[in-house]
RNA sequence: GGCGACGUACCCAAGUGGCUAAGGGAGAGGUCUGCAAAACCUUUAUUCACCGGUUCGAAUCCGGUCGUCGCCUCCA
């Protein structure tokens, strides 16, 4: 089976093969740690994820690059402020970002290179473009790319940039440059900047937006490497800009495949913080909103899909993880021996599972396919109870299933004693028949989140997940 | 103005030329239960925004209309 990607370059679906066979190198591009990440950045934080761990799941070696913006206006700006360094600014934020992504169960990356550490790889590669006459200085001490020397530019967008005239930002860009379109490689300093800037062997100032991702994942992955992912709003300007400074100064290819992201919207509109749907992860977490719901939320649809984030799409993932776990915990339970084997049904979905994700990861048919082999055993198991056999090969289904998807496993918080307490209370009640103290009890575990299920065998607990 | 995406059941969401239009949630019915809940089972679109066309055959291709949305210099 050959696993697929759209591919932003060509508009289309390409089969993927890596450079090095068994082996994606991958730059996925990260946060600016200016301020506690959204739930629309961290979308595309899972839906890197998703890929990750399904080239992994597809038995390829994976090495991903994610970068750590620790430097630009707004964070000069915050930090200028506050009378921090850039870097006491930014080590809360950084932090917060780290937490984050384990909370959402975000595999890490091999390599966080934080842009900061990786000045003088900028300036050489800037100094590399200079020395092919492909950028200039200006009086400010800027360094910007000429863009009318790199014919490719556009090609990724699929812009016309030599009639852009119209951008509202353009006006703001007080700096000084030959064409509109040329952007900076380097910025000059200036007394607003305060005490961040770098001495360096092109001059005194900071690195531009874009120079710090083409110079790291260099470095990193080297001068052509697999794949490059991001949001939708990074094509223009600043992948087109990477791949022009990556190219030009190296004069290879720079990236094969480039995968991105739509955006997120909330309850149907666009995120903004005036309109007040505006969500970070940390703000629905302390609402009580269980994280792999939220994960849940933001993996189910196909990446290339514009995601509507809502409390009932939350709700609905809770219940869709709540049913896949209990049928995960179902398997615990003793089973009988006997003759039966459902290698069959389960080596059909699968198959499908995989098909489906290899087809430029189509989530929504995997999920499914899993959930129609779940159901397939349920019913064949209400006739027929499992075997010990069984039992693994379903397990062992399960595992890989989640290997990719990373919803099932859960580590229960154990009950406090007060919650056992009441517990054994009702146990009590109930075998005294005192049946309205009982439901007062399940009532009262209930608004704690904790569901009681009885059952012939005893009665056992799970915490709701909640949204 | 230029470029592009999308419109499938009550909600979410796959499917992009031909098998019964996946799956999840919600609803209805059932099994279980002291009653519940949970779990599990059964069930829910003669039809894919609308109008034309191509084709033996279209949700899927082509043209048009309506609607929603994105990008066009520092936002994932």
């Amino acid at each position: 089976m050959a696993t697929r990607f759209y591919n932003t370059m060509t508009r289309r679906k390409e089969i993927f093969q890596p450079i090095e066979s068994g082996k994606v190198r991958m730059y996925t591009c990260g946060p600016t740690v200016y301020n506690f990440a959204h739930i629309g950045n961290f979308r595309a934080y899972v839906f890197e994820d998703l890929l990750r761990r399904y080239l992994k799941f597809k038995g390829y070696e994976v090495i991903q690059v994610m970068n750590i913006t620790d430097v630009d206006d707004k964070i000069i700006r915050e930090a200028n402020k506050a009378g921090q360094t850039i870097r006491e600014f930014t080590r809360k934020y950084r932090d917060a970002f780290f937490e984050d992504i384990d909370t959402l169960g975000i595999e890490r990356a091999e390599v966080y290179p934080a842009a900061t550490d990786h000045i003088s790889e900028m300036v050489g590669l800037i100094s590399k473009i200079m020395d092919k006459g492909l950028a200039y200085r200006t009086d400010d001490g800027s360094i910007y790319f000429k863009v009318s020397e790199y014919p490719k530019y556009g090609r990724l967008a699929h812009l016309n940039v030599t009639d852009m005239k119209r951008g509202t930002r353009v006006q703001n860009d007080e700096y000084e440059k030959e064409e509109l379109r040329d952007f900076a490689l380097w910025k000059g300093w200036k007394a607003e900047d305060g005490p961040v800037c770098w001495e360096t062997a092109i001059g005194k100032g900071r690195p531009g937006w874009h120079i710090e991702c083409s110079a790291m994942s260099t470095k990193y992955l080297g001068n052509h490497f697999d794949i490059h992912t991001g949001g939708v709003d990074n094509i223009f300007p600043h992948h087109e800009n990477e791949i022009a400074q990556s190219e030009a100064a190296t004069g290879e290819k720079f990236v094969n495949y480039w995968l991105h992201c739509e955006h997120l919207m909330v309850e149907g509109d666009k995120m903004s913080k005036s309109a007040g749907n505006f969500y970070r992860l940390r703000e629905l977490l302390d609402k009580g909103i269980d994280a792999s719901a939220i994960r849940y939320v933001l993996l189910s649809t196909h990446y290339r899909q514009k995601l509507n984030f809502t409390f009932d799409k939350l709700e609905a993932a809770a219940k869709s993880i709540t049913r896949l776990r209990d049928f995960k915990k179902s398997l615990d339970q003793p089973v009988n021996d006997g003759a039966l084997q459902i290698d069959q049904i389960v080596e059909k979905y699968l198959r499908d599972f995989e098909e489906f994700l290899d087809d430029d990861l189509n989530i929504s048919g995997a999920l499914g396919s899993l959930f129609r082999c779940i159901h397939e055993i349920n019913a064949f198991r209400e006739s027929t109870p499992l075997t010990d056999r069984d039992v693994g090969v379903v397990s062992n289904f399960l595992d890989k299933v989640d290997s990719v998807l990373n919803v099932m496993n859960v580590s229960e918080r154990t009950l406090s004693s007060e919650e056992q307490q009441l517990i054994e209370k009702r146990q009590k009640a109930r075998a005294e028949r005192n049946w309205a103290e009982a439901d007062r009890i399940r009532d009262e575990l209930l608004k704690r989140g904790i569901i009681l299920e009885d059952t012939p065998s005893g009665t056992s607990w799970k915490r709701k997940i909640k949204t």
